[in-house]
DNA sequence: GTAATAGTGTCTTTCAGACAATATCGA
DNA sequence: TCGATATTGTCTGAAAGACACTATTAC
């Protein structure tokens, strides 16, 4: 029996299954995505979000890890959830794929490293992005890693994950504004982060790479839901 | 080349995918999910969650809306959102599986229909699944269905799914209830959400099915997000 | 000193929680 | 009439938005 033959006998047929990861991160004050430079085809030299095949006894979660250490080079300190699988038929010229696509947050990297399947990887101002057409399905996939990471940071503690261990509540504040492009003010955001018990934890240090008072730095807290949320 | 030879093979090996569907209903008060009792290996005899395997050309939510056809006998009406894909290579004994959990919520229905791979189909209360042992990974994405139900109406008109099109503001209340597993003062509830602008409108029509005063009906409005939210 | 950022406090408005009171049906 | 549910209203406290003011650094 072949391959092709194969798809049409069963009642389960053959399908690829890739992971694509939305990796964000804030790069002087800008929100930014983690884009690669395809050197293959389909859709060789278009942007595309980072990806790869899920290897045959490698679960899903940890191809999207492996992906994420491929292309940053950093394999712990990020948050990485699932974001949602794509699957229609003719997403991919080449085969019947299904995508599981993954969002990531990191905190300030090193310039990023070219995958395998890469030519070229670079952090995007999401911002620009609404320049450049995207390979595959990858625009939808961005806009609802987008759409997530708004949403999400409004009742979880999940901005400190673009933020480095200890923080002050200004850089966090300024994680807020990147992601929801608008500035908050900083007296208000100021009590609601710090008196929400267990949202922030505080080190004993402060900084003063912002100028200014020394800040209080702080860790991410225990606790796991705002409520009442942050607004927008 | 054999099928065993060929995912040893090629980069992109073949995945089975499947649905499984988490529906949802109100039934009595109480918040019930569909489950089939299975009919075949593995796991035959124990109950699991609808679902089944995605066609070679077949997109995997119309796969998912055609398993919520054939299960519950209706098409159209229901609300059908993606809940999260599973993909550890030993969930399925068969062979490597990626399942595509969806959520579907439904107003109450009649019995439910046996699909072709289960025996018998049934609406379980969800206070007594704790007690079953669900086929598969059925348990987790059973938890993670819930989860995004019982979060998702606090900020989404989305309760309205379990309703039928015109409903009054206590039967609402009721599926709150259901849904959370516990009761809400009716008139900060009625308040909340008859003076969110755009969460309900009025028909006209009234209804005194619930005995008592006649209850407006009304209609899901068209807002898509309640800010702030009702709170659990 | 000035500029910059951190942090506190105050006033107002919005809204949730608790619950009294009234309205309108069926029996 | 009573019993049930619907609907309005009132009081109180929590918390957000707007914004004055003080604190502590670098220069």
């Amino acid at each position: 029996m072949t391959i092709s033959t194969y798809a049409q006998n069963v009642s389960h047929p053959p399908f690829a299954v890739t992971v694509d990861l939305v990796v964000l991160t804030i790069r002087e004050s800008e929100l930014c995505v983690l884009l690669v430079q395809r050197g293959e085809e389909p859709f060789s030299g278009q942007w595309a979000l980072p990806g790869g095949f899920v290897l045959v006894d490698e679960d899903i979660e940890a191809a999207a890890y492996r992906e994420l250490a491929e292309e940053t080079g950093v394999s712990e300190g990020l948050h990485l959830e699932q974001l949602a699988s794509y699957g229609a038929p003719d997403r991919d010229p080449r085969m019947r794929t299904v995508s599981v696509a993954w969002l990531a947050l990191a905190p300030e990297l090193a310039e990023p490293v070219a995958g395998t399947d890469a030519a070229h990887a670079e952090w995007v101002p999401v911002a620009e992005t609404g320049l450049l057409t995207l390979a595959f399905d990858h625009e939808r996939i961005l806009a609802d890693g987008l759409e997530r990471a708004r949403a999400k940071i409004e009742y979880s503690p999940l901005a400190a994950a673009f933020c480095p261990t200890e923080f002050t509540v200004g850089q966090l504040r300024k994680v807020y504004e990147a992601v929801w492009g608008h500035s908050l003010d900083p007296r208000n955001f100021h009590r609601k982060v710090t008196r929400t018990e267990g949202f922030l934890s505080e080190t004993g240090g402060t900084s003063t790479i912002d100028g200014g008072r020394p800040a209080k730095l702080y860790r991410a807290g225990t606790r796991a839901m705002l409520n009442p949320p942050i607004r927008r």
